[in-house]
DNA sequence: TATGAATGAGCTTTCATTCAT
DNA sequence: TATGAATGAAAGCTCATTCAT
């Protein structure tokens, strides 16, 4: 049955991201997956062409949950200025799912030279990241605020601040400063997005 | 010798850095570091202690003259703001050195959960480059600009820019968005800084 | 099934004491063993820990058969001389047995210093050696023979000669002498056990 | 010059008998030799033909000196019995010499079996061992005693017993056991020699 | 569907030996 | 004579993948 299978591989994939996420990318093996699992190597090359096919997998199923949650939290808004908070609340989601999400993601970055259905899946997490920064911004325009700023450029700019500010989070391994580098991004791109020549 | 010794040293180490741009981290074989460096592979063992060695090696090499190049570069210009372009520009060397660096960068910083040595390399680099964002918001402040800018603070998010930007250009893979992303980034440092309220 | 892989142990233990026997401790390879055992490298570090612990069991193994071996032949006798002649004769079972079971056993001896284990097996094999002596000797006692022997130094010089013996005969290598040492080592035991202060 | 290379010879294996002792004699190299004698691996090279060759050389010299002084002490007695006294002790020299000079020569008779120059240099070894219980048997016939006893098997038995003796010794890793060993190996050699038929 | 025994390619690492200096 | 840098064969071990059950 198509249901059950499909329990399967997200059991697998939820397996994989833990796995992946406290033993690292290059050194996790099929067997760690399985017994994070709980269940026999076999089933994994059952449900999967082969290792590189679960990782691709669970990144799309990764930057997905990601998008959606980050979309999801920015229709709850109204004003833009409102929307920009929820979108980086929902990027700084906590600091346990940070870590877990961001450093596995972080592996999966590294892979997309070597490996080009990686880039693709993470192109497609880019481009919902910029439809999410577009949608904020020209709700912006239309409010009257924000008028400085490109369309597209500024949505770059502002996944670039805000991956650049998880990424040195990640790396200084201090959960504590989680709301510190989650409030200066924010303050950061209002700051950017708001300026007004004088 | 000392001096042939550490001559070898190098030539490994550019190797490595060679080996990994193109094949990948995990991916990497002391024979293909050994053929890239066109010695053989008891070589590597002669004067590393192991492939891990070698690895830590070459992200102490590399971050520092990352940094070396970056502060070159801010102390030939007298002005802040000359000074940020010329950090900007010196972060943006040039597209092939780039792809190379960061591309080798990332996989070190996707190793950093699982390995301390290069969390610590990292670590001394951040403060490095931190250094380097506190002497021109300082310098910039004394010319009466950058007011409104927290030292400490801004010199992360000055970095977390460069480094998100530079990320993102990395896995766009065209090469014709690195002066796109140079530019942008320089402006969005310039617009954070310049911020003054109304 | 367990019933499986006990049989792959021991075939593998099998393989072991032939490649060992024939190639030598510090020469036999995995892939020797493996050959040997018509399975391929992999079976063993499925099995097994690593090759030291299919060298450990082997050695637990290969006591303990000997020892079975000789305390099942000496309870087959009643009479004190008559057990001694079939310690004696257990030990010196032929030139074939003793020749493969001692090179690997003496192998196994000379890694006593560097391997806390093997030491301690052997230990536990001397132990049940000298147990058979002293049981010998107690009996003789009750015979009213070997009156002047003490028990347990009666048992540990037993052991002494028979190993002292099978190692000369081995060192030799003319298995025409296996008769000549076995015989002579029973003789010097019984002169020895026999002595009657004049 | 021929005594400079005779010293330097000499040097090395006397390292080598050290880090056998202490390393293991398939686990030495020849930089822990070099190491040891403080001396470049390349010295090793040129004085022998190779590590196999050092090995040959250590046992020949080892044997002989055993030999040598086991002989020298025999000779500085008058009586069989004496004799038999002196050589039991030079046997068991000093828990130290034996431990070092036992283990490593232990190691060496482990590879007789693959190893033929080792089995010469042990069977002459043996022929000076028997000569020397051949003698003290026929001083002592000349006394009228050991009057049963057959002067070749005699020799051969007296060396298998000091041999198991000190090997079971060595196995039990206990210095104190020391004199244990040397007298009951002493009082079984003289209780078999002196058997006399009633 | 699910298992896990078995395979063997391919990795890192060690080290005897060589040889230019 | 003496050095030690360099070589590369060969080892142990890991693990993705296969496949009989």
């Amino acid at each position: 049955m198509n249901k059950r299978a499909e329990e399967r591989r997200k059991q697998v994939l939820r397996a994989t991201l833990k796995a992946i996420s406290e033993k690292g990318f290059s050194v996790v093996t099929l067997q760690d997956i399985a017994d994070y699992a709980d269940v026999s190597k076999g089933v994994i090359s059952y449900y999967f062409e082969n290792k590189e096919d679960v990782f691709y997998h669970l990144l799309e199923w990764m930057t997905d949950r990601i998008f959606q949650n980050e979309y999801a939290a920015i229709q709850k808004e109204s004003k833009a200025i409102d929307k920009m908070r929820a979108y980086v609340n929902a990027a700084f989601k906590s600091p346990e799912d940070n870590r877990i999400f961001y450093s596995v993601y972080l592996e999966f970055l590294a892979q997309v030279n070597q490996n080009e259905r990686f880039r693709e899946v993470n192109s497609n997490f880019y481009k919902n990241c910029w439809f999410i920064g577009s949608e904020i911004i020209q709700k912006g325009k239309s409010e009257g605020i924000f008028t400085n700023i490109e369309v597209e450029s500024g949505s770059h700019m502002i996944r670039a601040l805000i991956d650049g500010c998880l990424l040195q989070w990640l790396m200084r391994d201090d959960e504590m400063l989680h709301s510190y580098y989650r409030d200066n991004c924010y303050d950061a791109i209002i700051t950017y997005l708001n300026y007004k020549d004088s």
